[in-house]
DNA sequence: GCCATTTGATTTCAATTGCCACTATGTGGT
DNA sequence: ACCACATAGTGGCAATTGAAATCAAATGGC
């Protein structure tokens, strides 16, 4: 709006700069502040109350959903990296929240599942990470959070048809 | 759904688990996985062909946007951390793409600007970026993007409401 | 004017992360 | 059965990153 005036009164400057991208308009800009702010948000309850990261939450969450698993299924659930998988995979079994039993179909692998105190962490955190959710959204209505769920489907795919998973790195948190 | 079978014959089991987090149910989640894709695809604009990194970045197009600015200015704008900024700033002077001059106002900062090079460099980008960005969004109408706009400034408000600032880290790129 | 405090920028150091290579096991062809 | 090749997991190293310490300049009280 300012620069449109200022364009009216120096239309022959040469070297006025019309393509300017600002931030603050750059929807992909936007999206990973917002991102940032809820895995910061969401990352507090885990962290801070039970020491744990965001890598080791996300292995804990699929394994608390998808019973035992490989590490090779757990890279595939959690869209993280083998090596990160490997290491959570490390301090969750030395913390004693995650057992590692021999795979009997693949002696490469073994199957992971949560011990007994692995369980309990998990149905404390469960709730807590589902009301810091629910605080977050709090301002959305239910169509709303329909609807904000589809559109963040609908930019992935998107994402992924401009171009097969181009070189993946960095989770911000979840 | 095996193990909806197996409630059904074991119903009575005082250890059925019924609050199980399902990351791809779990909206913070969706967010941040949503978030990194369509960084990495951003991303590749300028690393692939620029050999910048998002940081580099974010304080070229911030310059590019807002004239000659300070660190601290750089800092405030970017949201980023700012031993970031600094080493993204030494990074783009090294290579000529930004200048430091001294600051008449404040003999311990300097004024940041984008060197010819540097213009030269962000022109390009920009509509690179501007074209990543309307790819992205092509399968969303205006109705939808605007939407889309004004859910993630409520998700980020909300959040800053919940917690002021939250231990800060981690930019998925954008 | 002078000292204490604050602020911008920078350096240092420890921790985290990603990448590459290596081992061990499994798979398929001949 | 043997070989080449693929796959699961792991260790090591280099690069990145964040937090705290440091330096330099400015600000405010007296």
């Amino acid at each position: 709006m300012l620069s449109g005036l200022v364009s009216l009164v120096t239309i022959s400057m040469s070297d006025k700069r019309t393509d300017v991208l600002s931030l603050a308009k750059f929807l992909p800009y936007q999206l990973s502040i917002t991102s940032n702010a809820v895995s910061n948000r969401i990352a507090q309850v885990y962290r801070c109350e039970f020491g744990l990261k965001v890598t080791e939450w996300r292995v804990m969450a699929v394994l608390g959903d998808g019973g035992a698993l490989t590490q090779r299924q757990l890279t595939e659930r959690t869209l993280m990296d083998k090596v990160a998988v490997n290491r959570a995979c490390k301090v969750l079994e030395q913390r004693g929240l995650a057992s590692r039993e021999p795979n009997a179909q693949d002696g490469r692998s073994h199957m992971l599942a949560l011990t007994s105190d692995g369980w309990t962490m998990h149905d404390r955190i469960v709730p807590l990470a589902r009301d810091m959710e629910r605080r977050l959204l709090s301002q959305l209505n239910a169509e709303e959070r329909v609807t904000f769920e589809s559109l963040l489907l609908r930019l992935r795919d998107q994402s992924n048809k401009l171009g097969p998973a181009g070189a993946d790195s960095a989770y911000g948190a979840d």
